[in-house]
DNA sequence: TAAGTGTTACGATTGTGTTCGTAACTTCAG
DNA sequence: CTGAAGTTACGAACACAATCGTAACACTTA
């Protein structure tokens, strides 16, 4: 049995590529090697591989008219974003958003952030 | 060279077991994997080798006063919240808080946690 | 068409997490 | 002291993640 698509969490290797897919959009492993390159002594083959496998899993989709195929995140960042916080709530906090939200926010969150929360829970509010 | 202890990321397996310790305070092998078994089909000896395994890194401290060691954990449950969600935000959010926080509420949080949430921005705003 | 280059595919290796069976040890009752 | 029960320690097995070397394949060009 297939896995369900949105059970699918990435490792961080992978993880890391779709961050470089997102960010560039579509992309050849040899882009994506480059950029990986820049900050990692990962070899080509082993970005080929993560790449390979993750489609396996239906993390990325490509497309193989051309020779060089072309590799795309199949979720969105923010859908990504979404069920890994959900992860980490249930596994974390208890199931508590908040409390994940109130040990995130710190002194060191600025002003400006403050703000767009703020408005965030406003908007919020209004819709119910 | 051992590992820092700040560096040290508890898996799924041990994560389950600090949630359980946080909760009991200092347990015994035996009382742990009872709370354990009512939700999980874990043996004993499994739970037994993970927190050997945890003690080795440093994730928990054990009494080995009696025969029966007494193990609990090293860390807070909120030193080690604050560690895990820095991961996330490194891993998944470009190292932005707001992001992570932004992405985290969502329609299904409550009116007291928004509530709550508030009144934290409040308190954050004032001690500047 | 044949050589060379770029790309994908495959398989092996290493490391780590998870699980558990079994051996060894400790304590206590009799 | 001996056996039974409870506990820890050890080691093996399996799964999966990560890495990379090498083989196989495809395309270009001379």
């Amino acid at each position: 049995m297939a896995r369900d698509k949105s059970a699918v969490k990435p490792t961080e290797a992978e993880l890391s590529l779709l961050n470089i897919l997102w960010q560039m959009g579509p992309a050849t492993v040899k882009q994506i090697h480059e950029v990986v390159s820049t900050t990692h002594k990962t070899g080509y083959t082993t970005v080929l591989k993560i790449l390979q496998i993750m489609h396996e899993k239906s993390l990325v989709i490509r497309d193989e008219t051309n020779r060089a195929h072309v590799y795309a995140a199949a979720n969105s960042e923010m859908h990504t974003q979404s069920s890994l916080i959900k992860d980490l709530i249930s596994k974390a906090f208890g199931g508590s958003t908040s409390k994940l939200v109130m040990r995130a926010i710190d002194k060191s969150t600025s002003a400006e952030d403050i703000n767009d929360i703020r408005q965030l829970l406003n908007s919020l509010e209004k819709e119910t």
